[in-house]
DNA sequence: TGCTGTTTACCGAACGTTCGGTACATTTTA
DNA sequence: TAAAATGTACCGAACGTTCGGTAAACAGCA
């Protein structure tokens, strides 16, 4: 059928959505990274670029819910669960050498479907994390909190990681991350 | 002589690359934004976009150096200095609405001086933070793991405002800074 | 002071290139 | 052979950049 499956092809679409942002990735650069001509692109997604980038964030966010955030629901210890998480995300943003798309994807693109998608995506993100952290124990309030602080530090992390080029802090994140989240909850202070 | 003074010129220019990213900063926007013709800017800037990031960069830099950082070398309680930290870059980061230069400029830009500007001023700012947190009796390691911490959740929670459009969580983040950076250290466990 | 040459700041128009996108012919597959 | 997938050739628009030139401020000197 294809000459470039469509697995691969969303994979070399992300790798360079990732890497340039919307607007730097022109389509001259996707169709060098895919082998596909501008029009062989066009007859994938006939909506264009905007229609790719939704694809690729489609996809990325299926794979982290099936991954990354299904772990989450299953039995266990929460601290080897949220473990499961951290491997996973390492896998996926590579150690720290690729960027969110949530984050590439956040400049130049002014509303629409693919705002719509990110919002939707941090959301259910957030989410996941907090209700494992409030079947724990946690008191919503502070479970969520947590769950924003978790997603904050691993974007965090890959910022520092892209702009630094060391993926050091990026791992020392992801492993102290479960244990982080879990820990006691300190009193309100004065 | 200058129609729009150069203090007034680099805060529309700020603006632009903070909202759009360097590829997503078109000439014609920053035209737009202004009030200058591509000639003119190019009068300002010989180097062009390029020139416009670095000294984008620059005078970000020094903002943040004069204003955030310098308090962290004063007299008065660590936790003190952090808060008026907090307050400024509440207030360079408009509450959680702008973006950050590090991030926006961190895609599409290959190398060259502004790759190298961006890694500078990350490491100014940890390296900040870090004497700061050892002068208040932090072990060297401990610090210099927090004090990244401190810029990962900032970054981070700038990552996130954006996403979702709620800046509640980077005012949380900046908020609970102090406390977070001054903790105990715990225990290394098991 | 008046004159003159230089500098500063800006602009309109155009440069060649690349952008995202399309019509249509050709190849591949079933 | 019909349909699906890809390639060739091209479009108008926008890209970053440069050129030639204008108006005003500034300089030195009589």
């Amino acid at each position: 059928m294809s000459k470039i499956a469509e697995p691969e092809l969303l994979n070399r679409l992300t790798q360079v959505f990732r890497t340039h942002g919307y607007e730097g990735a022109s389509l001259s650069r996707i169709s060098k990274a895919t082998g596909l001509q501008r029009a062989s692109l066009y007859h994938r997604f006939p909506g264009g670029k905007a229609e790719m980038a939704e694809a690729v964030l489609k996809r990325a966010g299926e794979w982290l819910q099936a991954h990354a955030l299904q772990p989450l629901t299953e039995s266990g210890p929460p601290e080897r669960r949220l473990r499961q998480m951290a491997e996973k995300l390492d896998e996926f943003y590579e150690g720290g050498r690729q960027s969110c798309l949530l984050d590439a994807l956040s400049f130049g693109v002014e509303q629409g479907a693919i705002r719509d998608h990110q919002r939707a995506a941090m959301k259910t993100w957030v989410d996941a994390i907090a209700t494992m952290l409030r079947e724990s124990g946690l008191s919503g309030r502070t479970a969520q909190e947590r769950a924003e602080d978790a997603v904050i530090r691993i974007q965090g992390s890959l910022v520092m990681a892209r702009a630094t080029g060391d993926q050091m802090p990026f791992r020392r994140t992801l492993r102290n991350l479960p244990q982080e989240l879990l820990r006691k909850p300190e009193p309100a202070r004065a």
